[in-house]
DNA sequence: ATATAGAGGACTAAAATGGTCCTCAATGCC
DNA sequence: GGCATTGAGGACCATTTTAGTCCTCTATAT
């Protein structure tokens, strides 16, 4: 599996919905009605977008959600950060892990690494490419060309 | 987060321990000491994976779980499929998936991408590179050269 | 025959998740 | 200034998932 949360689905969609007309404010309930979810479960997720620092908004008439930087700036990452914390693939992988067979498991590097590579991938995914109607399955080329583990290793 | 299951994550600690002495059977109870976890979730554990075909069983006096392939034939994404089934980040990803908004949600497509990418990583970690024992943290080069998700967007 | 060891599944407890709602605070408009 | 609009923040509950345990049955070696 390694599924997300049915809230950072949701978050994407909305933060696309979004993307595909930036210039102008978006009322939590209009998104919901956009994207067909209910508004209350909308509402919740766009806060949590805010206070990850991915949308800005403004209260009152008038007022609503808006990105607070460029789609191609918002990653992947970055959306399931905001609903779920920094992606990580084990305990040990988290900043503030604790398990305490780390030393005797044996894998526990390994996995550091893979959580690495999924990293880098999932960054290398923006708002920008997820926002992109693609009704005709046409291959996007997404600007993914090289995941090298071993040069992740150091960080 | 995106996180493994607790069980993914022992089974992947077990099968890097029988990895290290393939050519014996290990008993459940033996493994469970290994790797210091509660006896009764290591079994149920090596039932999965056995169902899954990773491993093979014997019962009886000198019985035990041994390897059904070579560690470099085994990956990653098979480890995690034995215990939580086939990687799939969305519901949509997956094979038996049913979310009545895939047309709509604008998404679903480049999600799709995204869960390829994630899964090609993870099959190009085989239990062999798991299971090597790095306290040095030495940097392992691992074979991930490229991923691109273009590439495999004909699936 | 008997001790060993896995198969299979039922069951419970605990935790995470999803979803709703209520009250309060800010903003714009008249 | 008053009012309608819209988000903030958090409490709360229901449901699902996960983890973990245990019991009974079956196969195998000696």
């Amino acid at each position: 599996m390694l599924k997300l949360s049915k809230l950072t689905d949701y978050a994407a969609v909305v933060m696309a919905q979004i993307a595909r007309h930036p210039e102008r404010a978006h009322a939590a309930a209009d998104l919901a009605d956009a994207v067909q979810l209910p508004h209350p479960t909308v509402s919740k997720t766009l806060k949590m977008l805010v206070k990850a620092g991915l949308l800005t908004s403004r209260r009152g008439a008038q007022g609503g959600y808006r990105l607070s930087r460029a789609p191609s700036e918002i990653t992947a990452s970055d959306i399931i950060a905001a609903i779920e914390g920094p992606v990580a693939m084990t305990e040990c992988s988290q900043a503030d892990g604790d398990c305490d067979l780390v030393s005797s498991c044996g894998v526990a590097d390994n996995w550091q690494r893979v959580t690495l590579g999924v990293r880098t991938l999932l960054d290398s995914v923006t708002l920008a490419h997820l926002a992109r109607a693609e009704p005709l399955k046409l291959p996007v080329q997404l600007p993914i060309q090289s995941v090298t583990l071993a040069a992740m290793a150091e960080g």
